[in-house]
RNA sequence: GCCCGGGUGGCGGAAUUGGCAGACGCGGAGGACUCAAAAUCCUCUGACCGAAAGGUCGUGCGGGUUCAAGUCCCGCCCCGGGCACCA
């Protein structure tokens, strides 16, 4: 052991221990209560940097802690190995991603066990392991037979750089991809689906079961985008503006049925199917022209345009019946009318809605209040309460109840029904990539769509492959592949050549790592019971919305299934989105270019003193700059710990024994207060703090032991004790080392320690007097000071004699014995 | 535009319930040790006035509630993030 704080000489030797002895490894049948930490599953991108280092240190912290606590805990970590930039680096290099991926993920493991980070890596999952995808596919089979995945022609986003497409959530405002930056494109095309919008209702209501931030609920609650409304038709009109029998009405959605007295035109969108028949002959050529410019637009880019409304929509010619004043209203086509939401036609009423009123400017509409605005009121639409005006039998009632009744009205003359629309769309999973995990289907001229037969899983990529410049996915050359044997009548049949979205790999791993040995099934709906909800997840707010929901909705059709436990509704109890790392005031990422390897400073100061200077620098929530970090501070920290707790310390030549002194019993009691606070600010994440609370009882402790009569033996090293106790989670070799040599044995393996609670009070304590609110005084008080005593005492100050200059205190307010406030 | 966060010393931050604003760290100053430096240890370090004792001001801005407000209420400003024509 050496006399100065050397990480060097003890980091390694710790994390090959952890690994050799297999101290976090669990069993499914371990006797302790089961606790599950994971963080995000993640990217193997190669080395480590700071991101993730802040990432699985918070993880790895809990993992201790929780062990010392008692649990048996699962700390699983798993690669999500599929995905775009192998793919794009073997187009440029030509390496086959594998070989990158594979090398990466090594690369990878080895920054984590070098931070001190510590699993059960006999539980690794990898996404391109044949293993893995054999579930993976095995389970898209389970939806498929149980209708959750679906094929369609869908217009769909499509990146020209990634040749491949993107999932609306993928696109990025500016209409670009998040990937490769490039803008995107509508295309036609026939794509793979999960029915997630079943599952709708479900995601939606059990937002309220899981402790997560209120803000990645409100943005899970806010995607899925419930409204509550009214469907009904409009009848289509003819020459003389009465309402046709002999064609079907032209469906709406809306959130106002109150307003329907005020409809006075109609939009639909320029995919409508029923565009050609609403058009007039003398309106075709004007429509045509419109439905073109729109088509080659992105739907983000349609979505998010501001121009003036004129230039954005064109008139039809066609009419249809306001049901409720039985007049005929045009009908126009407006780019800003989405096909996939609600029945991709709206009714218009532009004395309620502030789009629908700019409309009806543009195009010379009109406008008919249906909703009496305040008296004070000087804007355009009027979007809040009132009573309802011009509206027949709606007239004098609320919006509320106006609602309601013209529902009732609709439902009653068999022209609408209530209806909830969602705006959370299917999840389109389909990807045209090589790097991904293959669609399990196969298409035979005779017998159509045919699934893979479950004992033919997994279909594996073939390895002799071309990466071609066009980004191309090279699956679709491949005839060893594409080539397949129609699983009904043995005919010749050709391969899918879609792979799947990385986001499929994601949404079941936590399951696999319970039971990953399993090869009859997934996993074991015993594994999972065992082990999930996962009590604590931990991981970038980014996934905020994709991973999340995508993850929560394979939960509960898995459970649906059967092949999770039926009882199992959510994945993550408990949720903690850390702050990411900035650097010159970008988000540090691989794709910026702007990352900090960890290596060097792992040489130079630790694992211990980087681990602590992420946890020290901000609460764990917050963004935070690199520039803020104070590595050099917490490597003189550790320092001191070591130079007080090493035997033969020289801080220890005054050390005395016998009697015990009030100095000593002063130790012991901050001692136990250093227990209770640092057990409190784990518990609630508040890490910042708990270094902040390592480092002043340190500087008690040197107080302490350079003080005249310097410390008592038993008294320091209870002291150091449960310093090295409290520390372990957070600086583990440090603390492993000096307990070993101090105690022998695992510091991880001890229990916890506990607080004395009669130790945790004072005595005495400072009582603050204030007059008029300032303070003016302080006094030395018995910590059970009752009231009059207090007041007493406070009337006796010097400062408040003087304040009160002989006369009598308007009002004296006594919290004993913290404060007394004197009001003159 | 809407919805969330947030604004506290030179800097990162602390203050869990309305009760001593600025814990802890960084940076800075001084001292001890040393031939000297580094390292280490100790002390001080919000601003202003003052020789000092002490006082005044101070948590984005303006009001308010309260004996007492960083904390609660009302109205603004600024910064960060998310969603952006969802019918």
């Amino acid at each position: 052991m050496s006399e100065r704080y050397d990480p060097q000489a003890i980091e390694a030797r710790w994390q090959q221990r952890w690994l050799d002895e297999g101290t976090y490894q669990v069993d499914n049948d371990d006797p302790r209560p089961p606790f599950y930490v994971l963080s995000m599953y993640p990217y193997p991108s190669g080395p480590a940097h700071m991101g993730h280092v802040r990432n699985y240190t918070m993880g790895d912290l809990l993992v201790r802690y929780r062990t010392m606590r008692g649990d048996g805990v699962l700390s699983p970590i798993g690669f999500d190995s599929f995905g775009l930039p192998a793919e794009n680096a073997a187009i440029t290099t030509g390496t086959h991603p594998r070989i990158n991926t594979e090398a990466n993920i090594e690369a990878l493991s080895a920054s984590l066990r070098r931070i001190g980070a510590v699993y059960d890596w006999r539980r690794v999952v990898r996404s391109h392991d044949p293993s893995y995808m054999r579930w993976t596919q095995w389970i898209f089979l389970k939806f498929y037979e149980a209708g959750l995945v679906y094929r369609d022609t869908a217009p769909v986003n499509w990146c020209p750089g990634c040749q491949t497409v993107l999932a609306n959530e993928q696109v990025l405002g500016d209409g670009t991809c998040e990937r490769s930056g490039d803008l995107v494109e509508r295309h036609d095309m026939e794509q793979w689906f999960y029915r997630i919008t079943d599952y709708a209702q479900q995601l939606l209501d059990d937002m309220d079961t899981v402790d997560w931030p209120e803000k990645v609920k409100v943005m899970q609650r806010h995607w899925i985008g419930r409204s509550e409304g009214t469907e009904f038709g409009l009848a289509v009109a003819d020459d003389d503006g009465n309402a046709r029998t002999d064609v079907e009405p032209l469906k709406v959605f809306t959130t106002r049925p109150d307003t329907s007295f005020g409809i006075t035109f109609a939009v639909i969108s320029p995919e409508h199917p029923r565009v050609d028949e609403l058009t007039t002959e003398d309106r075709r050529a004007d429509v045509d022209a419109f439905r073109t410019s729109v088509a080659g637009r992105s739907e983000i880019d349609r979505m998010s345009t501001t121009g003036p409304l004129d230039k954005r929509g064109v008139v039809t010619g066609g009419r249809v019946v306001n049901p409720f004043t039985g007049r005929a209203i045009p009908v126009f086509l407006a780019d800003y009318v989405l096909m996939t939401y609600g029945t991709g036609a709206i009714m218009a009423v532009p004395g309620q809605d502030q789009r629908d009123w700019d409309f009806a400017k543009a195009h010379g509409c009109d406008i008919v209040r249906t909703v009496q605005p305040p008296d004070d009121f000087d804007g355009d639409a009027y979007l809040g309460d009132g009573q309802a005006i011009n509206s027949g039998f709606l007239d004098g009632m609320a919006v509320g109840e106006a609602k309601a009744a013209a529902s009732d009205w609709l439902e009653a003359e068999g022209l609408g029904v209530r209806k909830v629309n969602y705006r959370l769309r299917d999840w389109l999973l389909s990807r045209q990539r090589y790097w991904g995990c293959p669609i399990p289907i196969i298409y035979c001229d005779s017998c159509g769509e045919q699934p893979v037969p479950v004992d033919q899983l997994p279909v594996e990529l073939p390895d002799d492959v071309e990466f071609m410049p066009t980004g191309r996915s090279p699956l679709t050359t491949h005839d060893g592949f594409l080539t397949a044997t129609c699983p009904s009548c043995d005919g010749p049949a050709r391969r899918e050549t879609d792979t799947m979205d990385t986001f499929v790999d994601s949404s079941w791993y936590f399951l696999r790592f319970t039971d990953p040995w399993n090869d009859e099934a997934p996993f074991s709906p015993d594994s999972a019971a065992r082990w999930l909800p996962v009590d604590q997840y931990i991981g970038g707010v980014e996934h905020a919305i994709l991973h999340l929901m995508y993850a929560r909705f394979f939960t509960k059709a898995l459970a649906d299934l059967g092949v999770a436990p039926p009882g199992l509704r959510e994945p993550f109890q408990r949720l903690f989105t850390q702050g990411m790392i900035r650097l010159g005031g970008t988000k540090m990422s691989k794709s910026k270019g702007n990352l900090v390897a960890p290596e060097p400073i792992l040489d130079r100061q630790g694992a211990d003193a980087l681990r602590l200077a992420h946890l020290q620098v901000k609460p764990p929530q917050e963004d935070v700059d690199w520039e803020d970090f104070g590595i050099d501070g917490c490597a003189k920290f550790l320092a001191r710990v070591w130079r007080l707790a090493a035997p033969g310390s020289d801080l220890w030549t005054g050390a005395r024994a016998g009697d015990t002194t009030g100095a000593d019993a002063d130790i012991d009691r901050a001692t136990h207060r250093l227990v209770a606070r640092i057990t409190d600010e784990y518990d609630r994440w508040s890490y910042n703090t708990a270094i902040a609370g390592f480092m002043e009882f340190t500087n008690t402790l040197y107080r302490y032991v350079q003080a005249d009569d310097g410390p008592h033996t038993d008294t320091l090293d209870a002291a150091i004790d449960a310093l090295l106790q409290v520390m372990a989670p957070a600086a583990p070799h440090l603390c492993a080392e000096l307990w070993e040599t101090r105690r022998g044995g695992h510091v991880h393996l001890e229990p916890w320690p506990e607080a004395d609670p009669a130790k945790l009070v004072d005595d005495t304590v400072t009582m603050v007097i204030q007059v008029n609110g300032k303070v003016r005084d302080r006094v030395e008080v018995p910590a059970d000071l009752d009231e009059a005593a207090a007041e007493a005492l406070a009337l006796a100050s010097d400062k408040v004699l003087a304040a009160l200059a002989g006369g009598a205190p308007r009002r004296v307010i006594v919290r004993a014995p913290k404060l007394v406030n004197v009001v003159v």
